[in-house]
DNA sequence: TCTGTGCCTGACAACGATGTCAGGTAGCAT
DNA sequence: ATGCTACCTGACATCGTTGTCAGGCACAGA
């Protein structure tokens, strides 16, 4: 008979089995395994391990949703993680240090791209509220985060990384664009260059309009008036960033040593200066590290910043919000770094 | 009174709103509801947008995981990914190729990174499983998956990627490795070398094992002794490859060609070259593109894999197996692809 | 022997949603 | 006016787990 009807599901019998399962073949009851798998105290060590044994017979797995259903403070131990790709190896490093600093936690990591596109930022969220993720670390990429107001005031924790969120008052773990952009163009100063230009990307970002905030501030201390210093923005790929670089070196009067304030954007200076054969003579100092930059020839200096650190603070301001703290929100500064490597060093022609 | 005693909650009263309270607003039953939030059917147009404006109003999400619990077929849209690290830009371009796949039918993936630790591997497992995901795609690394057989037979999906699951049969998504390595062997020997040299990784990795098998095999065919052929393996950094291809270069009867199993063995041979000054006058392929590859002097010559056609094809097969499709598991093979810049074009010298 | 004190346990309701199913209403034909 | 559809709608049980709470048992002290 129940062969018979076997004969005509869809899919095998083989269910994942409840605590009640495990329950019935422990002969206790459902709560008292729901303690043992919780690590709860007040089970004897003989029902503890009748349990235990129960639950590798059935091969069986608690359901955290499930139990997050009822559980106090109804934590799912996931989180969402916004970043601008996947793919990205900034991003990935990110990525991989809020992994660590959470699996001490078992907290599990939703992690999806934004591709750029602000609508997609909202909808994602909205994916990962619907999901009553614990907490999310986003970069903000819309024009606004007011959205998430009311997600906020309810509590949910939210750490946005490397831009600052607007519209909104939020932790937020930021790279220290001004004084990285400042340091490079102190550096290329101090190698003697009076003549330099500027490399941007899309003006609509703030991270691009703080690097170059800093960059033009330092020109003015020391002294260079920036009307004489090319500044070309909207640069968002090697492309573009090669076809600008040509343009400005192909020049009257070109410049000495170029700052390139993103790493698409340093890629395609490296090309234009390599087309050029101008690799050794015109200095070259990027904004954010990347492999394989001291293997180039000359190896190429950067403005480093450092991924991990954001990550690992970004989860730690998480982690404490989760734990209820309510201090006011602020941003985070993370210090960057400058790793001389040959091109950012060299000196302009007599 | 209620605000006095306000004053001693240590949260805000501010709790998410669930559909009873949407129903509530909106004055219709939960089942309602229910069924506006699932766009299903038979629900007039006016009762429609009166819940969504109470869903608005009250700014409702719908708690997929609670749904999930009910629902027949119990999906919870998420999956779980397993990889080396997410921090590696080749599992970043197939993490994000999965991503892509799967976006479309609202489907959120955990992302967790190995690091090469076969426990890590089993605890990650049961941390997906706890959390119900739909299915699973995982890089192998533990000795055997026969672990996950019980899970496997109760009808979780299940993709293994790069590397074929050891002790289970299931769907696998890997590289042409032998292949590709003997297209990089046939291409150095048409390039009139005789002299080759192998570096590869680590030989508990099926990976590297196939990409030495394929190598020597192709020596075999071109009529290359190969016990002639110096095989340095065991090397997983970029320093040991170093060291390995320092001692082979300055042996007395060098390589006049190295094949790199790797990435970071690669960059450890590059390095070695580098050093020695050759890079121009012996010849390097190596495994696996990476960024810049074209900007090196001479550019490096490489066995491309296809990171996003591996992703993309281990996601169909994961939704087709989701959606019911029970035919025999079967791997997949994604061809390589050569592609010259230079470095490995390079001829012996005279 | 009897009472009290802890310590273990399990029955039961509840978490937020959906499947089932019966009831109610409107529209149409008779 | 009546009966029949067809379509909407909501009450209720239920998914797998945990919080609450009361009951039971063993052991110690009187």
């Amino acid at each position: 008979m129940t062969t018979m009807s076997n004969r005509y599901r869809a899919e095998p019998a083989n269910n994942r089995p409840t605590m009640r399962d495990v329950a019935a073949l422990a002969g206790v009851g459902t709560k008292t395994v729901s303690r043992v798998m919780n690590d709860e105290a007040g089970v004897t060590e003989a029902t503890r391990l009748r349990v235990l044994k129960a639950t590798k017979q059935l091969n069986y797995q608690l359901d955290i949703a499930a139990g997050s259903l009822r559980r106090t403070g109804r934590r799912t131990l996931s989180i969402g993680l916004l970043l601008p790709s996947v793919a990205n190896p900034f991003s990935g490093e990110i990525h991989r240090a809020i992994e660590d600093a959470l699996a001490a936690r078992g907290i599990a990591v939703f992690a999806a791209s934004l591709d750029d596109d602000p609508e997609r930022e909202k909808t994602l969220v909205a994916a990962f509220l619907r999901r009553r993720v614990d907490g999310l670390v986003l970069t903000p990429i819309a024009k606004s985060q007011a959205y998430v107001i009311p997600e906020h005031s309810r509590d949910l924790p939210m750490v946005f990384i490397d831009r600052e969120p607007v519209g909104i008052e939020a932790d937020a773990v930021v790279t220290d664009n001004a004084a990285g952009a400042a340091k490079a163009a102190a550096h290329l100063i101090s190698h003697g260059h009076r003549k330099l230009a500027y490399l941007g990307d899309r003006t609509d970002i703030q991270t691009a309009r703080e690097r170059r905030r800093g960059f033009t501030e330092e020109l003015g201390r020391a002294g260079i008036v920036s009307s004489t210093i090319p500044v070309l923005e909207g640069l968002h790929d090697e492309e573009s960033a090669c076809r600008a670089a040509h343009a400005l070196l192909g020049s009257d009067d070109p410049p000495t040593a170029i700052f390139s304030s993103q790493n698409l954007v340093t890629f395609g200076a490296m090309r234009a200066l390599k087309d050029l054969g101008l690799s050794k003579r015109t200095a070259l100092l990027g904004f954010d590290d990347f492999s394989l930059a001291d293997m180039m020839d000359p190896g190429i200096t950067v403005i480093a910043q450092h991924p991990e650190r954001i990550g690992k603070l970004a989860a730690e301001r998480l982690l404490a919000r989760i734990d209820g703290d309510h201090v006011q929100p602020r941003t985070y500064v993370v210090p960057t770094e400058l790793i001389p490597r040959g091109s950012g060093e060299l000196r302009p022609p007599n």
